[in-house]
DNA sequence: ATCACTTTGTGCCATTTTCCACAAAGTGTG
DNA sequence: CACACTTTGTGGAAAATGGCACAAAGTGAT
């Protein structure tokens, strides 16, 4: 009964950017209001499920009327933390990392990869976009000029977790991983994890049984 | 009490390419035999979940000893389907579609990009890595020619609903989604998704906490 | 003002998922 | 061989998640 007695599930908060995303979606296209059914056709969920994942948060509905696209759209943005400028470092300046750098996605969701750095002496001094690679001594004080606190991780899976153990060790509180390694963090730590390849040994799994 | 009375779970055949993994990781550092403890603090997950998952499928392990890699590794690959070679196309080839094609992960696991496509006239024709970029005109033949039963879609998120359904019209039966949106597709449809902003913004729910 | 609709927020039940705990089986040392 | 360990596979309890269904509240047409 007080104030967040109910922790909200990890399930509950990872579906919040998808309403994000949707709402963004109808606010570009003009339409001021929603009704949880709407929404759930749009995502392909259950109009209560939406209604419940809500309700951790507040009351943000009228009955008879839906969801104030905007209203709501604010309110899950800030229940995020998305109304402000996150700010990332990259480790690992390979293919991949240079395909991070110049992916436009991040930017217009506000997140920002403002340093670069390589663990490869090879790699140090290389401009890359905007900036140049920096060596990993050089982190440590980088994090703390630029504040930042998301460390992306594009390093070949021998050297993930020590690159991911140097972050923790520098106050880094969340990885996005792309590397194809378990990342062992402590609890307080967030990690994301993003791998294709597991994602396509799951779905063999269901078209093995259509041949 | 038949054959298979019990459906797989769908979270379980999620966890099976983590097992995968890492007894693939075990056998490259020569270690024969593996409990289900072990193979749990290496994946920071419970010995009991990983002998449920497994007992879905048969019984593998040896009371007092553990699994053997090699044999265990051996079983999951042919249940996943990972015992052959997948061949998937790519349509999109703007710069997220090019670093998919250069990607090594997917050649290293037996995952083949045999063919890219784009619905921009401009990109038609343009030679990247080995092939050439066929128009969209030709994916229906080129599907049946080259056997191809996977498609990664890496188009603009406006462009991508369209670009599912004609891959569906074409017979295919998986999609790796790189594109920002909920994908509508049929229930015999195997979609997973990849998308770093969404992980980010679930990130920052749990970071914005700690400042 | 009435009445037929629409829609939210939520109590509660059903389903799914996790994991404890234990019998059964195997290992290995003395 | 006996005995102290280790480890699997699983029944079933516990916890988490999903969603039905309904009261309450709002809409809008007549």
């Amino acid at each position: 009964m007080s104030t967040d007695s109910v922790e909200v599930p990890e399930v509950v908060v990872l579906r919040l950017p998808l309403y994000v995303r949707a709402l963004s979606q109808l606010m570009s296209e003009s339409i001021d209001v929603v009704s949880s059914q709407q929404l759930g056709s749009l995502l392909q969920m259950t109009p209560a499920q939406i209604r419940k994942d809500l309700s951790y948060f507040g009351r943000f509905g009228k009955q008879g009327r839906g969801y104030d696209v905007r209203f709501l759209l604010h309110e899950l943005q800030e229940i995020l933390g998305l109304d402000r400028e996150w700010r990332a470092c990259l480790v690992g300046v390979g293919r991949l990392g240079r395909a991070i750098i110049n992916y436009p996605g991040f930017y217009r969701e506000n997140f920002r990869i403002v340093a670069a750095f390589d663990g490869d002496r090879a790699q140090v001094g290389n401009t890359i976009g905007e900036f140049n690679v920096q060596p990993m001594s050089e982190l440590s004080d980088t994090v703390i000029d630029k504040k930042i606190s998301i460390g992306i991780v594009a390093v070949p899976a021998q050297q993930a977790q020590n690159v991911i153990d140097t972050l923790i060790d520098n106050d880094i509180k969340g990885i996005l991983n792309y590397a194809p390694v378990a990342a062992k963090v402590p609890m307080n730590i967030v990690v994301r994890n993003i791998d294709p390849v597991l994602s396509l040994q799951s779905m063999t799994f269901y078209l093995r049984e259509l041949e």
